[in-house]
DNA sequence: CCAATATTTCGAACGTGTTCAAAACCCCCT
DNA sequence: AGGGGGTTTTGAACACGTTCGAAATATTGG
């Protein structure tokens, strides 16, 4: 579960200095981590200053820069809770369902939910991820602890269903790295999402996924073979490398 | 041609104010937008401060933020330009051809081709467009000029084919739509392509054209009628209200 | 227990985007 | 010509993210 946060971490650090040694160093980090997030969710991010969450914990605005390189990976701290608490969530109330749709559906309104307390300044966080040269990038390789987390996920919601038996080899392989882009589909749709609650992203979800669901079903049949395997070479070719999926060999 | 610079250069100037009356004043302006841009692309966009751009101008900082309400609006004149140049250099490209998969490769490679000058800079720019708090976001009302000539050239891209008689009179008024987020999907492998000439976007273009083309073509059969119209209505109620299309009445 | 070394903390200083009140300029009216 | 309105221009000042050398503190080795 939290297996993860210790090569996250990591990559916050300046440079290629060596982790934390202390206990007091890792209490000070999460100190900070914790205070910047409260103000964010408090005041936004822009109106959160470096000095406020330095002052509001207690501590000096270059301590701070000790544990965060910048400001925005104070955002990472965020995107790793997310992410853990997102699986853990779905996979909870997924558990016992056995029909496809229902799970994807699970699994995307778990993320909705997940990510509400936050939708306040999710604005900056998405601009911080859109950009290709940030680590922070759901697509950079400083991303892929928590990107191979969430398609782990969907390989489950494909898994568990009674589906994935029906389906062939090769598509079923693929199928967990697409549904996790629909995910991203349906975080833009949030992050633009100006109805009170996210009202329409939840109505979404609950339009696209079942189309999702049927499209990967029609897929068996036969008038749907040439388009499919084009589709497949295609995602194969130029969008799984893109995401830190080496081409197969 | 040049019909759109009026409103989109409204929106760059801060609140509510008037438009600039003298010529001087609307050679001041260009004269710092160029500037910029010939900075932006010697530089790139954060190694350029707004001082250098003043300087290099030959102006005060001052009279810069008189004309643009920020930084990131100075891209704004990046964003027009292009829009009216990519429109222009594809229409000429498109001449004569009536193969639906030809013209739309032809739309989507010419675009590649407009933006490759500032491909250096392009994640800045995406980082700013990506902010759905900004003016700049494609999906913004302000951008609603720029979106509307492009959306207007795949309009073309479609009618000028010898696909557009044969199909029904509700999809080919979507398309035109998906055919630019096509073309934003486009935008989005760019930004983050880091090969040479950005040879791998010339590749996705090359392979997703046609696939697009097919699928469209496939639409019309009758097994395929169920699943269009679902995702006929999911494009009209979820896609089309956020990019600024009014739902239908 | 002390010295030496490593880790953590500090806060003043720097560069940058942005603001704003005042000055300069321009044009028209009497 | 002079003055009064709007428009344009100025540059000093501000706030914030970030840096960095030095101080404080902890850890280790003899």
């Amino acid at each position: 579960m939290d297996d993860a946060t210790e090569p996250a971490r990591a990559s916050e650090l300046p440079g290629g200095r060596a982790l934390p040694k202390t206990d007091k160093s890792e209490q000070t980090r999460a100190l900070i981590l914790e205070t910047a997030m409260r103000l964010f969710k408090e005041r936004g991010y822009d109106k959160t200053t470096m000095r406020a969450i330095a002052a509001e914990a207690g501590v000096s605005v270059g301590n701070a820069y000790y544990y965060f390189a910048s400001k925005e990976f104070l955002i990472q701290g965020f995107y790793d809770q997310m992410t853990h608490a997102h699986a853990a969530d779905a996979r909870s109330r997924m558990a016992g369902k056995k029909d496809f749709a229902e799970r994807l559906g699970i699994a995307l309104d778990s993320w909705v939910d997940c990510a509400a307390e936050y939708h306040g300044f999710a604005s900056q966080f998405f601009r911080t991820a859109a950009d290709p040269t940030s680590s922070l990038s759901p697509f950079s390789n400083e991303s892929h602890p928590a990107r191979a987390t969430a398609v782990e996920l969907f390989h489950e919601v494909l898994n568990g269903s009674d589906l994935a038996p029906k389906l062939d080899a090769e598509l079923a392989d693929l199928l967990p790295e697409l549904l996790w882009l629909h995910l991203m589909v349906v975080v833009l749709y949030w992050v633009f999402d100006r109805t009170p609650d996210t009202e329409r992203t939840r109505e979404f979800v609950t339009r696209s996924t079942p189309m999702a669901a049927r499209v990967i079903n029609l897929s068996r049949y036969r008038v749907f073979r040439p388009i499919v395997r084009d589709a497949k070479s295609l995602i194969q070719d130029f969008i799984l490398p893109t995401i830190g999926r080496t081409a197969k060999p």
